[in-house]
DNA sequence: GTAATAACTTGCAAAATGCAAGCTAAACCG
DNA sequence: CGGTTTAGCTTGCATTTTGCAAGTTATTAC
């Protein structure tokens, strides 16, 4: 293991020696969009992550600062991945990564009604993206998620 | 050379294959901040890229057509990268790494009083930061640059 | 009590990174 | 006008990182 020279003092230079590869914002996004925990959850996503890939990319976010990992409540085999404080700052990075994909990807599959409702109040609604992943919830999946908050309002 | 497999359609996935690496984002970063434009100026910056990581990033993001390369109008040796309308759109990702960078490094060299002025009136800013880089201007370098547009203003 | 499942680890080939050096064309300098 | 810089790359090679497949260990499920 290696990695601990700044590069420089960069505070955009900061966020690529924490997150700047093609694997660890998936792990963010599979948790703040799709509500996963799991290293086996995280496993499971379309990108397919290689099993050593993954264990060093959690072990990585985790002496960032940027995940903790706590062992499940019930079922001992498992550890829970959640974010911290500066894990869920990460998501306005997120918000404004999945704009861009969305707006330049020809084959996206951005749902660009969800796209289009994030940019119409966007400081709102990254406030409460990051309200509800910290409460344990998540964009899209699993009860509370922001998707059914927004329809409870009406 | 490799890579044209898409791991998914997933928009953020789609960011990261066109510009998730350790150097990519400093390169348009030095664009955007700095005003620079050509091979040597990138070679020259703090985090010190090797030459032939430099050229292949700069081919790689010519590809994906987030920059463009023009000769030097006066200097025949020298090529001149210019931010696409597609590049311009990373703007706001940057801002949001800075962002988060300056505020999780204890040792950042961000200057936090342009920091609380971006996040004053963040829309506006963007916009104003975009519409200065598509005129050929940076935040902090040269003449028109945002800097100075926003102390003419008062 | 046996079979799955969960979270990793290990070995190894292939690809990417990072130096140092070289190469070509254009500009600069006396 | 000729030698020296400068600019933008390329090449060779050692080191590191990736990615795939195959373990390993501790629980839990049947």
């Amino acid at each position: 293991m290696k990695k601990q020279l700044r590069r420089s003092n960069c505070p955009i230079n900061f966020g690529l020696e924490a997150f700047g590869d093609t694997w660890s914002l998936l792990i963010i996004r599979d948790i703040v969009y799709f509500g996963k925990k799991t290293y086996g959850d995280f496993l499971r996503s379309d990108e397919r992550i290689a099993t050593n890939i993954l264990a060093n990319r959690l072990a990585q976010l985790e002496r960032h600062g940027i995940l903790v990992k706590t062992p499940h409540p019930i079922d001992r085999r498992k550890e829970v991945y959640t974010l911290t404080e500066k894990g869920i700052d990460l998501i306005p990075i997120l918000v404004e990564m999945a704009n861009w994909g969305a707006k330049y990807d020809p084959d996206t599959g951005a749902p660009q009604e969800w796209i289009a409702l994030v940019n119409s109040d966007k400081e709102n609604m990254i406030r409460l993206i990051q309200d509800t992943v910290r409460e344990g919830g998540s964009v899209f999946v699993g009860p509370n998620s922001v998707i059914d908050r927004l329809a409870q309002r009406e």
